[in-house]
DNA sequence: CTATAAAATGAAAGCGTTTCCATTATTATT
DNA sequence: AATAATAATGGAAACGCTTTCATTTTATAG
């Protein structure tokens, strides 16, 4: 039914290791035989199986992405970077969501290693222990993105969360605001928000603010959870002049509930993002917030993972990128 | 080095047929040896070769995902209600993305053919000819979703946008709109684009409007497209008192333009949607739109696909789903 | 022309499974 | 206890490539 090399080699009167030749190492056939190979090929439907080629070869030139979820945006940007690098270079991309669920998490990771990926990339997943272990184990490349683990052997391309919440820390204070409150995202979800948490509580104490526990909430990183944590937050006895949230879209949900309690964003209540969405530039007031390469770590990520499969790096990568801090209108001048 | 199904059948003393079996039918092999492999297999830290495996048994339980773009929402939810099906069969997504490009869609559905993908799930694509060609005579199940061909052989699952667009004109001519601009995608892009502008232009003739072609425009489906579609469109010397927005991103940026020129978005300007992406409602106002399917579609058409994969089907599945016309805050009532 | 190097090709053994068919062991039946 | 079923297992070919090594052709040099 299906044409193989076999059929290709005798229909043109050649060996099998002649067709095999035109697909893998062109130049190496001499150039009337190679043409006549194509021409049957086409001549016949022939399409070249990559299963078998690849139980051959021992690379499948597929790596697997395992990512949280992909409808967050930050997440779909940082996916598409990774596959436009992927292809520019060869490789497709296998799809793997984890919902957040470590156990999902290292299911997907046998299920690659069986399906012979040549490498994966984990994008912002907190990576329990087993599967680090498990991972290593096989000793198959991968690398991490949107976060990073303490290990000198594994590659990551990340960015100082720490550091971007200290420049909004700076940012606020120096708009004169010191009732700070923050509404972030689960910290069993994802270290970042952790992380942005421990920004924020280090740029109170830098500054002899008080902590106030009344003052920071975990929700979900939805529009949702920001109207929730913010309904709550506005009816404090002693409101915050200004809160830092966790991710766009919960500053979305927080400045849609703010409205709705008759206050005026960037004036009467200010806030913060992060992660510069798209649509944050256009919402209203606009969003004062911080850009993250979410393009350039997926991008940088599949790069280097190949790189890696393909033996081209010395050692494993680690980059940590630059953010923007990216002032809008949505934060008020209390000093003046 | 790698373990196989040979060394384990070795090691227990067993046939490699035997092995085989504890893989694929447990229930073939008597309790005492099953459990043995199993240890074995354990201790040995084996990996099933899934290529190998595929390469038998002519099936890889990989679906290939073939979409413009992962970074517009819409399709970003499809892509999990797809990822989330196909997880729950025992299937993989291989990712595709064609920047709207019908060369990269044939060479993705080339490759994904060598990579001999079960089946193959059309996301918003035009499906060039050629494509359609192309895989027809390979004859692999696929599906197509957010789109549809006139053909009965294929299956698909996607919404009416015609009848969609239409609601919202009745919708705007009830609230007194009689000049409509309409600000929406590239036709070459994506046929929805042009089937919304075709219900846009024949809800005008149907309520005996005259359609002026000033103020129609084609622009990116993105919030710069809205920005310059609207700043055009509203010192038209007779501007709309209502735009209809090929999506919710574009309505964004008409949103923004809109405010900026001092217009106040539901009372001096109406503007609707198309999506309802998640912000959407908490816009300032919220948005009028229509929501999609999407998440919906994404599931049906992995399922559709699964089912004609494993051929639990009897001929093509086509489904139409509906849309929900949801009204917010964005349009003014002109008849008080 | 001949010798030699280089280019082109071929034969056949993998790669790690599945699967068909045959064989042996076990259980049920009378 | 003999026979018939049924369950469990094994042998080996097949899946469609790659790759190594040997062999044949062709080109190059003397």
């Amino acid at each position: 039914m299906k044409t193989t090399i076999a059929d290709i080699a005798r229909i043109v009167g050649k060996s099998q290791a002649t067709v095999s030749r035109v697909i893998n190492n062109p130049e190496k056939v001499k150039e009337s035989t190679r043409n006549e190979v194509l021409r049957v090929m086409k001549e016949n439907n022939y399409v070249y199986n990559a299963l078998a080629g690849s139980l051959g070869k021992k690379t499948t030139r597929t790596i697997g992405l395992i990512i949280p979820t992909i409808t967050n945006p930050i997440f779909s940007v940082s996916t598409q970077g990774m596959q436009s690098a992927a292809t520019r270079r060869g490789y497709s991309l296998l799809l793997g969501t984890t919902e957040y669920s470590a156990s999902l998490e290292l299911e997907l990771v046998q299920l690659f290693l069986q399906k012979r990926v040549d490498g994966i990339v984990f994008t912002g997943t907190p990576m329990n222990d087993r599967t680090i272990d498990f991972i290593q184990r096989r000793k198959i490349p991968f690398v991490i993105t949107y976060e990073r683990i303490n290990d000198d052997h594994t590659s990551f391309v990340t960015f100082d969360n720490v550091k971007a919440a200290d420049r909004i820390m700076e940012y606020l204070f120096s708009m004169g605001h010191r009732r700070i409150g923050m509404i972030t995202g689960k910290f069993s979800h994802s270290s970042r928000s952790k992380r942005r948490w421990q920004g924020y509580k280090a740029g109170l104490e830098k500054r002899d603010i008080l902590y106030d526990e009344e003052l920071v909430m975990q929700k979900d990183f939805t529009v949702i959870g920001g109207r929730e944590a913010a309904a709550r937050m506005l009816q404090n006895q002693n409101p915050p002049t200004a809160i830092f949230c966790g991710n766009d879209i919960i500053a979305y949900g927080v400045m849609a509930t703010a409205k709705e309690k008759g206050l005026k964003v960037g004036t009467n209540i200010s806030i913060v993002g992060f992660d510069d969405l798209e649509m944050s530039a256009t919402m209203d007031p606009p969003l004062t917030t911080t850009r993250i390469p979410g393009n350039e770590m997926g991008e940088m990520g599949a790069m280097i993972l190949i790189d890696e499969i393909e033996k081209k790096s010395d050692g494993p990568a680690q980059y940590i990128l630059e953010t923007d801090f990216i002032v809008r209108g949505s934060v008020a001048n209390l000093n003046q």
